[in-house]
DNA sequence: TTGGTTGCAAATCGTTTGCATCCCG
DNA sequence: CGGGATGCAAACGATTTGCAACCAA
């Protein structure tokens, strides 16, 4: 997959959103670290390129993005935080290091098969669902002896 | 299993929980309305049975029962809120009404499998999960027609 | 040009904390 | 009696909002 700005531009505006300063330079900083982010991530990692974002756009950019499809919203366990994931094809998951915070991700999804079974089960009409993982990755585990 | 204040409280105790009004009331009312429930919905709970309880003593109350391994935290979709629910022998989740906020306990947890094999490819040490599936149940799906 | 977008500052919401008082063991 | 538990009020951190200035189309 090509990876210019130009093709970020290109996606976003595919998705039915405008081209701004504030909106490019979230949605890269948001792929570049493909992972979790959370919005005063994003704020430093802005700050430490230069730019300078408000964080009030920055919440705001992410609620577009969320709406659009493009973003997840979760939480950070242990935290008051939400953090935010580009969301990929195929849906998935996120196997995260309490330590360091790094996510590997889970995928594909393992849960459509419960889904099903639980629709059928319960007559819920499921819509959505929310797993991560939590452990400690190998390096935080040798640091921690 | 009997269900008396008596045995409530006892349970407590055999947990190390010196027994107090704020504890006592707390408890059983995570007990009564088994589900999910946020501090706000048990201090309101409170307040409709005649109790009063201080929000702070809610807050540090949960806190304790989580410590001991009595309740657990989570948060509700789509709220900046924290949801407390007791926990269950054998690990239970939830799956959430998102209308209604009726919950069905799924049990027992399906992930056990998953997480080993997880472990196993990631070398992460994995410590928990978290899992909720949301959707609407049979009654709201009739309200919303 | 012009309506959507941003920055700023202030408000809001859920949660936490310091401290004096209270109550269980 | 004494230490932990509570209530109160104030602090806190993350997120949201109103509004005037700004900018992309």
């Amino acid at each position: 997959m090509a990876c210019s700005l130009e093709d970020h531009r290109e996606y976003l505006h595919q998705h039915g959103i405008k081209s701004t300063r504030p909106r490019n330079l979230v949605w890269e900083i948001l792929l570049t670290h493909d992972g979790i982010l959370s919005a005063e991530e994003i704020y430093q990692t802005a700050v430490q390129q230069g730019e300078t974002v408000n964080f009030s756009t920055i919440y705001r950019v992410l609620e577009l993005f969320v709406e659009k499809g493009l973003v997840e919203k979760s939480f950070f366990p242990g935290t008051q935080k939400n953090v935010f994931s580009v969301c990929h094809v195929g849906h998935t998951h996120h196997l995260i290091c309490l330590r360091c915070h790094k996510t590997v991700d889970i995928s594909p999804c393992p849960l459509s098969d419960l889904e099903k079974q639980i629709a059928a089960k319960t007559d819920f009409q499921i819509v959505g669902h929310h797993l991560e993982i939590y452990g400690y990755c190998p390096e935080c585990r040798k640091i921690m002896k």
